[in-house]
RNA sequence: UCCCGCGUAGCUCAAUUGGCAGAGCAGCCGGCUGUUAACCGGCAGGUUUCUGGUUCAAGUCCAGACGCGGGAGCCA
């Protein structure tokens, strides 16, 4: 008798005949006309749940095994048989079951058997993972993550752990989360009656990070190819189903590479982590498909097939006027591109993942590199069919004067960047990266529609329970 | 943050013009010769989010608060 993984049992690594335990939570209970139950058991292995097959003559099975419900963890030590059913291949002939623990109360077990909202399912997070959806969405999250990893060490990249915690107060990439240990009621101040931040954990003022980037340039300036993958935090009082304040997000940087380079990195790595969901969790993938968005195996297939369109910021203005489509949003070379702008360049125009490159640099951040025509920027966003934009990247300003420049220009202090414009002095090189939305990639993976129901514990205005 | 919508049983939703608050699922009890979102019969389940107001009468109308959702902006 070996104790397996469901999902080992159903692929057939027990032998038909041999005694095996499995240790899970009821997911169903069905009695049949014969006098005997039919116990769902699933433990995360996988997305389908094993029958137990559970008769009168087990010694517990009129006090105990008759009265499962969803939610009830058991070991159960049985047989590996052929099932007699239609809805599975191998079932477990119980000889033992054995009740860890009991539902209390099951009319009131928040996660009963039946369906459920997901808005309601939020408010109860910490029993969430048990249902079909959320036990899928965490393994093809997994599978993901494990996939970024995976992706770039076999292509030679050191993962970086850039901090949490940053004294930067101006990367300008959003509001940020104050880090701080003074105590609020009796605030220490300067003679000038400011808050003093000397006195302070870190004798300054703190932050979280809302990205690694600029942190893990100065280890691409030495490892050559390096990315991070992490949490990060924006204190953004946006309320909409695709931004969250804590999220993970995955930035390579490359050295020796410009803007091209970049736009194929992304495109392979895209390609990659999608593929790996393809091949790795099709049990999922079939679920999504069938209970929350048809396409969503479709979508995937023609995402690693289809080549991405590059093009050219101008270009995409020009075809946006050539569309003819009445936009409820004007797009004007200078102006960032709208959600139904982009849209209809990957949906509608071109029908694939489209590269749209070489911003206008008035509404670009400053590290991006100045093109010579000298009013666009080496900047990309990656759009994808049926979400917008999945990244954003750029090539980074390498030249001192030049970077200088763009700070003043953007009334930045020079000297708040010290160290970033060091590498600038010692040694630079071109180079280039892009931030991936980490929960906008499951999403797009899974099609679920909100992106607090593929992060475990989402964060958001107002909403930072369990 | 702005605009719109919603809040009724454990969950998903009904309730006509302001007039006795009701179904399905889940739960419990019973029945049925292997069930698959099982089926059949029965039982139980309510401070209608909260506060105030109008009215003979409020789930329903009015005001405010709180919570949630959709869209927008910002972005990843």
């Amino acid at each position: 008798m070996t104790t397996m993984r469901i999902s080992e049992v159903l692929r057939g690594d027990a032998a038909l005949g041999s005694s095996v335990t499995v240790q899970g939570w009821v997911r169903t209970r069905r009695d049949s006309k014969a006098g005997m139950s039919f116990v769902a058991v699933h433990d995360g292995s996988c997305f389908a749940a094993l029958q137990v097959v559970a008769k009168p003559d087990l010694a517990n099975y009129t006090g105990e095994v008759s009265h499962l419900t969803a939610g009830c963890s058991v070991v159960v030590t049985g047989e590996v048989v052929e099932s007699k059913g239609k809805g599975q291949s191998v079932e477990l002939q119980a000889s033992n079951v054995e009740v860890l623990g009991w539902v209390e109360d099951p009319e009131n077990y928040p996660a009963a058997a039946k369906a459920h909202t997901f808005e309601y399912l939020r408010e109860i997070a910490h029993l969430r993972p048990r249902t079909n959806t959320f036990g899928a969405v965490t393994r093809v999250r997994h599978c993901l993550a494990m996939a970024v990893h995976r992706f770039f060490d076999t292509n030679g990249f050191s993962w970086i752990h850039t901090p949490i915690i940053t004294a930067n107060d101006a990367e300008g990439a959003g509001a940020m989360f104050r880090v701080s240990t003074l105590d609020l009621a009796n605030l220490p101040r300067t003679p000038e009656g400011k808050v003093d931040f000397a006195e302070d954990f870190f004798g300054r003022e703190a932050h979280l990070t809302v990205s690694g980037q600029l942190n893990v340039e100065t280890y691409c300036m030495a490892m050559s190819k390096v990315y991070t993958f992490g949490p990060t935090f924006r204190a953004e009082n946006s309320n909409t189903a695709r931004h969250l304040a804590e999220f993970w997000m995955v930035e390579p940087e490359i050295a020796f590479a410009d803007l091209a380079a970049d736009a194929d990195l992304a495109e392979e790595f895209l390609k990659y982590l999608f593929r790996a969901v393809l091949d790795e969790r099709g049990d999922d993938l079939a679920f999504f498909a069938e209970r929350i968005d048809p396409d969503c195996i479709s979508r995937l297939e023609a995402f690693v097939e289809s080549s991405f369109e590059r093009m050219d910021y101008t270009d995409a203005i020009a075809a946006l006027e050539k569309s003819g489509k009445n936009f409820e949003f004007p797009h004007r070379w200078g102006a960032d591109l709208q959600s139904e702008h982009e849209r209809y360049l990957t949906e509608e125009l071109v029908g694939r993942p489209v590269v749209v490159m070489n911003y206008p640099r008035e509404i670009k951040a400053f590290y991006m590199r100045c093109n010579d025509d000298g009013r666009t920027v080496s900047a990309m966003d990656v759009l994808a069919p049926g979400i917008g934009e999945i990244i954003g990247g750029s090539q980074r300003e390498e030249r001192l004067d030049v970077l200088d420049a763009r700070l003043d220009e953007m009334n930045l202090n020079k000297d708040d960047y010290w160290w970033y414009r060091d590498l600038r002095r010692f040694g630079t090189v071109p180079h280039a990266g892009f931030g991936l939305g980490f929960e906008r990639t499951i999403v797009y993976a899974t099609g679920m529609a909100n992106i607090r129901d593929v992060i475990p514990f989402p964060r958001t205005p107002r909403n930072a329970d369990f």
